[in-house]
DNA sequence: TTTAACTTCTACGATCCGTAGAAGAACTGC
DNA sequence: GCAGTTCTTCTACGGATCGTAGAAGTTAAA
């Protein structure tokens, strides 16, 4: 249950970028602008009702990928948790349904960038 | 455009699992017995059609999953890949999509088991 | 208290997936 | 060669998810 569509994705991307939590407003102009100039990938500056971007971002509540500050006046949004952890949880759920984990590391690893598994034997440090 | 079904999935773990290629009755019947018995996740036990499953097969051959061998009168079919590659390429598309590939390895090296750890020590060797 | 901003409810069309019947094509035994 | 059987393709429907947004209800501001 982790699939996001287009949209959806569009929405966390900008509440992922942006550090504060912002509100249906906020972010419905920023898709507007997000944007045609760049290469973002599909949903650019698209004039968007607000209802369309609360409904989306409901829906991402419920997933629990966002939760909202239903104090302030216009709520106000935020990711529940870092783009890296989602994507890094996202990797670990993939693996997850795997028997042969060791196998699908082992491929994993064959096709990383040597920059990237200089990162990795970093991290992963001595025994 | 690489999120499966339930019954797709199903499918798929017995192409992967049998190393010959399968035909659609094959398939079918494994269907109906993997299986009540198994602690199969979701589709066990069901009687399928024979149509449900090639068109569910046919699906699969769009989404670039499966290859059917024409030639022979029941078609054959096989999956593309291993489940090996195939869960480590969807673990590489889930990382590609993201900005910041070195944090998001990072969490996701955070939460590996110890032994998972071994192996990729072992696995990217020395540099 | 009227109005303006904001939220919730409801809904519709598109796409995807599970499911399968109907119709068409090919093989097999006579 | 023909009839019956087997197999494939075409078409379709119902449920779920997603993009999209209007209508109605609620709260804050003037």
């Amino acid at each position: 249950m982790a699939s996001l569509g287009e949209l959806e994705r569009a929405v966390m991307d900008l509440l992922w970028a942006g550090q504060e939590a912002a509100t249906a407003n906020t972010l419905r102009d920023q898709l507007a602008r997000t944007s045609a100039a760049q290469g973002g990938s599909g949903h650019e500056g698209k004039e968007l009702a607000v209802t369309t971007v609360l409904t989306v971002l409901s829906r991402l509540e419920k997933k629990g990928l966002v939760e909202r500050e239903r104090g302030t006046r216009p709520h106000r949004y935020q990711a529940v948790s870092s783009r890296a952890d989602h994507t890094a949880e996202l990797m670990h759920e993939v693996l997850g349904s795997a028997p042969d984990r060791e196998a699908v590391l082992a491929r994993f690893i064959g096709s990383v960038s040597e920059g990237e598994a200089e990162t990795l034997r970093k991290l992963l440090g001595q025994p």
